[in-house]
DNA sequence: ACCTTGCGAGAAAGCGGTTTCTCGCGGCAC
DNA sequence: GTGCCGCGAGAAACCGCTTTCTCGCAAGGT
């Protein structure tokens, strides 16, 4: 470890200023501060005068949560994503956040891990925070328990993932469609035999995009059975995705697969450090590889990604604007984003 | 705009069920209520499932806001960070948050912007919502108003920051040492100049690694003035090096530099992207790029990246650590990491 | 039979604000 | 001079929970 540590001296500890301190140096009783806080047009000058100068005094901060206690409002939603280090989801997570600014509401962050406990502990924590809404990508298919949620007063928005239980709003991008577009680039490119590195079904969005990979395959009369490999991937990252290409191309006596369509960037990226590693630049630029999210770097690789764009910070702008719609007691709503794909020369020879 | 919109259907909204609910429901005082859900052992098996069942039926969730009222405790901490897109930061929020999982506690994330507007701003809401502790990369040299903060009863430590005002914690690197590995690293390939795309010297980062530059310039026995050209960069992202460094190459009649340090990843990650632009592959290797982080995909860039690693987990994961203690009461505390040089092919010949 | 224990449950007082209601007081119209 | 109105400030209730204190009651000891 390259670290040190130094350091002496104490820390205090002081019960903050309440309302009523604030009203004992003023001379006022604390309904009158609360009224200066809140409603000051009620009140005199220099009483106001008063108050304020008693505030700075004492450098009062008011106590959000007795004042949302009593009001029953809250400024805070909770979103639950995946994974915070994935470039997909901090940029939604920006789009989020810039639409709460807007209002002045604060974004709590969790990170599932796509396990269900850590999700239903995430849960209940933003739940008993009394969160204004929440912003879930769904671990699971199964969303009774978020419907669940709402009925208790909760305003609560599926994020990347499509209608789920009645009554909860919906923001997602048509991984069919997605998944078509990467399999139908690659067969177009003159590929037979695609190998997929995807996640487990029970992730909606890789269900979603075998799918889409099935259909453009059919589409061009051939049969997904014979042409598409899937590899079930433990984790969505790089690492996992270096790990499953390298067991591919031992197992094929060092050959790499033709074309490999990856059920994200960073695994295509875990995926061409596997190529550089068992055959240098050779056998990386052999072979055709397609991403998905078109993450930032995506084009600044050593071989840049083609891959399915996500508007990220669209998606995330959505559902927050969506959220608020709800929490306001509107109807539920579902947009539905269109992917798009954008090649580079990962997938094409002569790149 | 890809996107479409569904939806019909109205959304009800209930009173939560409050304690006195359950207890009513259970036929028992709230304070028996209260007993079951946090001194289990205090009531009698009978009423306690009684309770249980009241709680179930109601689908009962404790209100945490007047919990911690009452209690006067709290089980979120915040962080505020310059940029949550930037995967330093990324990757320090979840150091941060895995520390903080152990004692279960939660994460609210903010990012300044380095706008001192939106750091106050954010301050505010964090000190209102009551956070056991703040987590803050000051937008400034100022701490004063951290440390008033702290007076206030919440735990403050300063992140990827030196010592500040007396009083506060403190996690950081040596910037100056990183500065001069950098620097050092360039010098020993024999360039007689230094682009150094760095930000304004009012953030210490920046300022501190300029003076490790100068001093790897001075150990060799020349004038930094002579040596190092600094732009000075209004944002730390890729757009913002990639802007400059085609401004410099235009100002020099396509001509790249010989060497250019880049004071973040993403800044040297626009740099190669200008230098692909300007004259493709040649001009990107005939220029020798040094970043500072080491993120993941420093390493698999088109030009591998040489960088200036920070231990971003570890870092996020120790001020969690002293702001648990410091918020245990005890003393402050200063963890300084050092930087390590890693040299890939964007900087060396043979690359 | 009587007094002490001790256990389990209820009543009530906060935590720190907001909000409603009441009340005193000065100004104004009659 | 009396009555009314309205403004500004205070008193008190309340949000939902925890926690202390009190008390009833059954068991156990003598």
């Amino acid at each position: 470890m390259t670290s040190a540590r130094v350091g002496p001296v104490s820390t205090p500890r002081r019960r903050r200023p309440s309302v009523g301190d604030v009203a004992r140096v003023a001379g006022v009783s604390v309904g009158t501060v609360s009224n200066v806080l809140n409603k000051p047009e009620l009140v005199s000058p220099e009483t106001r005068d008063r108050v304020e100068g008693a505030i700075k005094e004492l450098s009062f901060v008011r106590n959000g949560r007795a004042r949302q206690l009593r009001q029953g409002s809250s400024t805070t939603v909770g979103a639950l994503l995946l994974d915070i280090r994935n470039p997909f989801f901090t940029d939604v997570a920006r789009g989020i956040e810039d639409r709460l600014a807007v209002d002045d509401l604060t974004l709590m962050l969790g990170s599932s891990d796509d396990d269900p406990r850590r999700e239903s502990k995430f849960l209940r924590l933003f739940e008993e925070h009394g969160v204004l809404g929440l912003l879930v990508v769904p671990t699971t298919h199964e969303t009774k328990h978020l419907a669940a949620i709402q009925e208790r007063g909760v305003a609560v928005v599926l994020l990347d993932a499509p209608p789920g239980a009645a009554g909860l709003s919906s923001v997602w991008l048509d991984d069919v469609a997605g998944g078509a577009l990467a399999a139908g680039h690659l067969l177009e490119q003159g590929h037979e035999r695609i190998v997929f590195l995807n996640g487990p079904h029970s992730i909606r969005q890789c269900q979603d995009r075998r799918e889409g990979v099935d259909r453009a395959v059919l589409a061009v009369g051939q049969d997904p059975a014979r042409v598409v490999e899937e590899i079930t991937l433990p984790r969505l990252d790089a690492a996992a995705g270096e790990a499953a290409l390298a067991a591919w191309v031992a197992a094929h006596g060092g050959a790499a697969p033709a074309a490999v369509f990856c059920v994200n960037d960073l695994v295509a990226i875990g995926v061409q450090r596997a190529l550089r590693r068992a055959g240098g630049f050779a056998l990386l630029s052999g072979c055709a590889v397609v991403g998905y999210d078109d993450i930032d770097i995506a084009a600044e690789l050593a071989v840049p990604l083609t891959s399915v764009r996500q508007p990220r910070h669209e998606m995330g702008h959505e559902a927050a604007e969506l959220l608020l719609r709800q929490a306001a007691g509107e109807a539920e709503q579902h947009t539905v984003f269109q992917p798009e794909l954008v090649v580079r020369a990962s997938s094409v020879p002569g790149g």
